[in-house]
DNA sequence: TGTACATCAGTGAACGCGCGTTCACTGATGTAC
DNA sequence: TGTACATCAGTGAACGCGCGTTCACTGATGTAC
């Protein structure tokens, strides 16, 4: 701990009686707290005591819990798909693909909890059109490096055009997740060369 | 509703100072409450009402509240690899693995509260021996059939060797996980047609 | 077969907890004139 | 440039809630003799 040059109390650095920038100080303080306690171990007053504030105060900007959740979650979901768009930019498609899916696993494994928190559905708010652009954009990543851009543009209704993309994107995510929870043990990077192996065996032995 | 023959006022069956099989009753219980509420709207106090039963009694059998789960969650382990031994018995080895990823899907959207609990590792006990017998199992079945009864018989510390098995199970893991949080809607059999298409899918392009 | 007694499997009241949300309020900011 | 006032973004006390666990207890069961 460092001394405080103005005071031997510490004081919590004065601020004034409006924030000025509440809301990302709050988005920023419910990921920190979500990094450390997990999905189930948030809450909105922690989230709102580590932003240096009242209980009530997010009231203001996002109504509620789930309203702050999801916007954490729409952030996540943005982060990913911009991830996902630039992986492998210009390669040709397999590798392009295999570079995707490295960039989900290590997006999940870099935001574990936010990753986690993204498809919890139930603390969600699943109507909020933010949430449902970042979420669309994200497939979407996905969905154009398997089946090419305009087949995404052309995208109908049915379902089976995109059983592809759909078993990519199951693969990357199951991967994820097992690793998440523990599945594949516990040392640092473990996880990433393991999800390396996979990807390239899988994609060599694959006639696509 | 219908009438009690006994009793106008509907009086819970009555019942002897003790329960005589609150074990089982308990985790059909908190089976139940998990298939109705979640795993996060889980409660101690809740399953024990259901039980009929005061809410310390679970003590007795379980200890605390994750030792019920664990319990819960052992269970499911045991299910699932029960049916992942039996799916495709006989078949060649492809085919097997088709069945054997069917069956893993079919498990998860048939007890999807299960199914998340047991890889909610926060709220398990995994020193627990059953259920580390259990999840090992289910896993060595799968393992089994992509990789042969004699591979997993000999399997050394070294994970790559398993990466083919990682991949399978990443890919119906994957699946399961992103059908039970709606991420292919609601229609009921849609998940499982689309796991269907899937799996032939992949173990068509596959050169193995 | 009867009896004493240990053990087992329940009860129910009480504990302290942190939570999300509501409410009347107030201090600061920004805008109209 | 000054002033009135609406609006915005905070406060803090209070609400009721259900939770997990503990504790002294007691009714029922089973066992030894």
């Amino acid at each position: 701990m460092t001394a405080d040059s103005n005071s031997v109390k510490m004081k919590p650095k004065p601020r004034s009686y409006h924030h000025g920038a509440l809301r990302p100080a709050l988005l920023q303080a419910a990921e920190e707290l979500l990094a450390e306690r997990g999905v189930d171990g948030f809450s909105l007053r922690e989230a709102a005591r580590r932003a240096g504030v009242s209980a009530s105060a997010p009231a203001h900007h996002f109504g509620d819990t789930r309203g702050l959740l999801t916007a954490v979650a729409t952030s996540g979901f943005k982060e990913l798909g911009d991830r996902l768009a630039a992986a492998g930019e210009g390669l040709p498609r397999v590798p392009r693909i295999g570079a995707q899916g490295q960039a989900y696993v290590q997006f999940a494994l870099s935001r574990p909890a936010a990753f986690s928190l993204m498809w919890r559905a139930a603390l969600l708010d699943h109507s909020d059109p933010d949430f449902i652009a970042a979420a669309g954009r994200a497939f979407d990543a996905l969905d154009a490096a398997v089946r090419g851009e305009a087949a995404v543009a052309a995208r109908g209704e049915d379902m089976t055009q995109a059983v592809p993309s759909i078993a990519c994107w199951s693969l990357v995510h199951g991967f994820a997740r097992l690793a998440i929870d523990g599945a594949f043990g516990s040392e640092p990077g473990a996880a990433e060369r393991a999800a390396q192996a996979m990807l390239s065996g899988v994609l060599s032995h694959l006639h696509v």
